[in-house]
DNA sequence: TGAGTCGTAGACTTAAAGGGTCTATATTTT
DNA sequence: AAAATATAGACCCTTTAAGTCTACGACTCA
């Protein structure tokens, strides 16, 4: 008689996110076109080997990025950074951008939905945060250099 | 050398804050004062049974909630419900309100604070986020009559 | 053409979090 | 004293995040 939920965390801004991001802002520090590797990309942005693989694979496959493969392959973004928004880029390699599930599936979520006074507020929420994120973008983020160069430049 | 990660999961609007809010919805559409017990609130808010009384326990040791024991025991609000933010409820029974880690943590959390990109798009997207949340009040979704009651009621 | 370099796909592992259940105990009313 | 209640905390199960690894396919270049 138990119902089975499938999930109920939302909203998870996390390692993948992060890393993305990390991954995608490098790639927009380059010259236009420039392909770099997967172990450029770790090394520069301090990401755990091989991790990145399964986080490029979803940029690849959300069309964000394009692969290069062979020798001498890597990556490169598959559009202008500007056009690739935060809200995009979570969607991508995270879910669908939702605070509650009752939000995006309603009644098959909550049998409550009709009657439930939580819901406009959480909806509410839920645009202020996306508008934002959709207004933002790769090319806010962009950097040429890697963070640990970055880092260690200011420490001297 | 590997680093621990104590969690990443941020921003989990999950049961625990759907089931504190149905909580204290409903004590707030009581008359002021009267004590309701958790079986009730657990029937006619549709909370499974024995899961509230963890919620109920974080919500008075945060002080919004008081608690009766004894015989004809239960819960009453401890504070007028339109001064109950939802955002000091989501503190109350989850977490401190943070999208990521590094935000509060900052250097602790993440070496490349200092050079991090992303980091001022994060904490303009928790501000709107924090500053709504903390506007609503529990006196927004105050109700009456339990979710049970009001479907039924829609449902003829 | 073949060796070496890369991305692709997917299995696998571990730790932790989320959700839920239950029981023993302390406290109050009648 | 008895019944009804909250309190505290142990306990369980499932899913997820994070990370690692390997077999494979595609490409470059000598």
């Amino acid at each position: 008689m138990k119902k089975k939920l499938e999930r109920s965390s939302l909203m998870n801004v996390g390692r993948r996110v992060d890393y993305a991001m990390r991954a995608l802002s490098y790639l927009a520090g380059q010259p236009q076109g420039k392909i770099v590797g997967r172990i450029e990309i770790e090394k520069k942005q301090d990401i755990p080997a091989y991790y990145l693989s399964k986080i490029m694979k979803d940029l690849v496959a959300g069309g964000l990025v394009r692969s290069h493969m062979g020798s001498k392959g890597g990556f490169s973004l598959a559009r202008p950074a500007e056009t690739i928004s935060i809200k995009k880029v979570y969607e991508t390699v995270e879910r669908p951008f939702v605070l509650m599930e009752c939000l995006e599936k309603r009644q098959d979520y909550c049998s409550y939905c009709a009657v439930c006074t939580q819901r406009s507020i959480w909806n509410k929420a839920q645009s202020l945060l996306a508008d934002y994120l959709e207004r933002v973008s790769i090319r806010d983020i962009a950097a040429q250099y890697g963070l640990r160069e970055r880092l260690a430049a200011i420490n001297g």
